[in-house]
DNA sequence: GTGGTCTAGACCACA
DNA sequence: GTGGTCTAGACCACC
């Protein structure tokens, strides 16, 4: 996978770091095992500070999304569920709604809204139903 | 309407404001020419510095989205769309992006999801395809 | 560039800032990825709170001139449009308008006023007919 | 002539009074011995407190738009010129350098400004070159 | 070092 | 009463 801080961003290095792992994740171009670039690896080829890059780390193993094996490396962990199915639910809910209030105050339609998230859904790598934890 | 600050979140106080009113506004909670409580009211009862009320305000006004009447007070804007359709669109797909990420990490289904904007939606307070700025 | 503020305008401080970042970007003395002064440094130079600084560079930003970076800096933007050719050319022919009331007023003629336009227009930095956004 | 104010707008009242008289007068809707409606009929008209008409006259008269005569009433004043020409046409430039700032920042192009700047004249009541004060 | 947030408290303009 | 501006000074996040 490619990855790329913007200077231009207002978003903090580490956290443009964060989004594009959970993003690679959900898109599948990351898949559980797979290996991260190694800290200085990635600080020498983004050219910022190896702080900045296991500030990132830390924070995806803190969801979960990664591990860190002493060592060895940074892995994409396996898909797990230690949320309870309501408070993934809760969880998600809250960002529909901001979502929605950005679509309804910028004027968007909700069959407009519906069919952009059906034409983006398509770019993500979704769990089957079965799969999906209960 | 009822506002309410929580110091646990990581979101800044005046932003968790703007969030409120931005919503308060999409589900028709907060209609046009309605009056928003007074700076000084609002700091009171949030017991919150006037300074950041004011400062939630004056975000919502360079939004477009109220319209500060010195003198008189704070209210709700006519609904405008000053952004062309490529920006409100470029706009709308970050968050929808940011939304599949979240729901694909969570282990959710395209299906429930798309089930979840489609309820949620019944909510809002949705323009009309004719009214919507082209 | 070389900033000031006059205590005897009637115009805030934070807009004589604004104004004159503006103006800057106009003529061309300001370059996109140009880094403007910190606020620290400026608001040293200038004797002013650095709280006023940060409120001309907030402005600027949400009007999309500049990008603050926190922990780097303050930067001139990439020039963008996402205002409808509708809603720049309402604004534009308001501040037209205005000029045309003071000339008037002024004594001035028609013919005046616009060889004087188009003198002074010399000094600014145009966008090609073709970058223009439509 | 017809008066209104915009309980919407973010300018003072008693601004977008004087406002509208600089303009009327400009578009030559207001000619020099017009009366101005009196304070009290004003101030009953578009339902504002008499003060703020006051507020207004007071300010046009500093201007030396109108002029007031103590028992009979206000009334729009000849042009004069009190100020040098080297004076008025320092004035004029500012506003000009803000217009065209504002051009730029835009996104327009040299020749869009002059066509607007042209096509709004037209609207506006201008003295004869030789009429003009020297 | 950078910008971002918040408080406390002051003074002004407007209605 | 309303909002608008400014200061002083504090603490935090980021690099």
């Amino acid at each position: 996978m490619q990855y790329e801080i913007s200077g231009a961003s207002r978003l903090p290095i580490y956290r443009q770091l964060v989004e594009q792992v959970r993003e690679g994740i959900a898109r599948g171009d990351l898949k559980p095992q797979d290996q991260l670039p190694s800290v200085r690896q990635m600080s020498r080829d983004l050219v910022v500070n190896p702080n900045t890059v296991a500030r990132a780390y830390t924070e995806l193993e803190r969801e979960g999304l990664v591990a860190n094996r002493p060592g060895r490396g940074v892995f994409v962990a396996e898909p797990r569920a230690d949320l309870t199915k309501d408070a993934r639910r809760k969880r998600l809910i809250e960002t529909i709604d901001r979502l929605l209030t950005e679509a309804v105050n910028l004027g968007f339609s909700e069959e407009e809204v519906a069919r952009l998230v059906a034409a983006r859904s398509r770019q993500f790598h979704w769990n089957t139903p079965n799969s999906a934890p209960k």
